[in-house]
DNA sequence: GATTTTTCTTAGCTTTTGTTATCGTCGGGG
DNA sequence: CCCCGACGATAACAAAAGCTAAGAAAAATC
């Protein structure tokens, strides 16, 4: 539980202890075990969590039936389905548990009425958007700058490395924007070659 | 300057003619002649604009010297660097008139202080960064999903078709993560091919 | 209105990626 | 303990994209 307010105060520092049960009571645990969605395509259960223990990826599916991972979630990362959040309409995405997954799951809702009501939860809506923008926006960047290769270098030598660690290959590659086979390729040309 | 209010008021729509005022005495009007920068990479500037007439692009210059733009503003959007503002570093993007443009420009300092001075504009940046996030999202998502052709196509079925119609096409090559001569023998294979 | 300059298309060739399929390995479930 | 399914590497082929260059078309400049 303390890690959620952690959480918060990383964003807003000066959250006191009254606001933080402002939020607190809303607060649940959950546990996903592997495989186990917290999203389906076609839900809405708009909720958001701060993931404790785990990991969990973001994928569509394809009108062919692929799937195609673009998002990891890992410890101390929150868990949400943000256009579905923000535009009060059902996932048109899912999120699935890649091993068994503990949370704290609180209703958007709540944080939604707290906008109104607490200042600092509403800055902490703006940091939280303003961080997760940066994010986005740097990776959108690097797939309209970079070939594969780079990509995959750029994900070598970025601080992200614990998705090479933790996530199957062929999820990688879709995360990278290529196909399982090509990642493979790569990564043979990149060892090779240096 | 009323244009301004009303983009306000499109994210706060209870935004008071005294909390407007707050802000208008910061905002200055400017122009930008074709080919100048609102922002060139290494300034340290932060400044936001709304855009009144004309049209700009954002590109970043790669070490080996092309440049690769990748979004484009537009009649009544902002103009900012965003990492430059959030992050209080300088500028690693440009952003340059592709026509004569007619600006409302303020500094970000201004809207920073006003975050913590009113609840609304604290409101405004919430709203904006989240709106941009969604955008965002929704792109990284399309070029992770989709082939050029594909996103092609997506932005022929988009709303976004007066990017066809007043950019030149080398710059939407870019925009959509590939080169010129591709982006050229796409449209040639969907024009034929239908 | 003529002349640069920029922009777009097309072509030929190379490189990379996508596709499909096979094989080896590893792990879990029966 | 064995078998099956998931995962990754590799190969062969097809398709697409990158690169370079040349020429046509359109725009901007003078």
């Amino acid at each position: 539980m303390h890690l959620l307010l952690a959480y918060l105060r990383r964003f807003v520092p000066t959250l006191t202890e009254a606001e933080w049960q402002l939020l607190a009571g809303a607060v649940r645990p959950a546990h996903l075990a592997r495989g186990q969605h917290f999203v389906q395509a076609g839900d809405y259960r708009p909720e958001i969590a701060l993931l404790l223990q785990g990991s969990c990826r973001l994928y569509y599916l394809r009108p062919s039936g692929e799937e195609r991972t673009t998002y990891f979630f890992f410890e101390n990362h929150l868990l949400a389905d943000y256009p579905s959040c923000l535009l009060g309409q059902p996932s048109q995405l899912n999120i699935q548990a890649l091993t068994d997954t503990d949370l704290l799951v609180f209703d958007y809702a709540v944080l939604r009425q707290l906008y109104d009501e607490c200042p600092a939860y509403e800055r902490f809506g703006r940091v939280l958007a303003e961080y997760h923008l940066l994010g986005t926006d740097a990776r959108l960047t690097e797939q309209l700058m970079l070939s594969p290769e780079e990509r995959y270098r750029a994900l070598l030598a970025s601080g992200k490395t614990k998705i090479l660690e933790r996530v199957p290959q062929h999820l990688v590659a879709n995360y990278l924007g290529v196909t399982p086979v090509s990642l493979s390729r790569i990564r043979a040309r990149v060892a090779r070659g240096r």
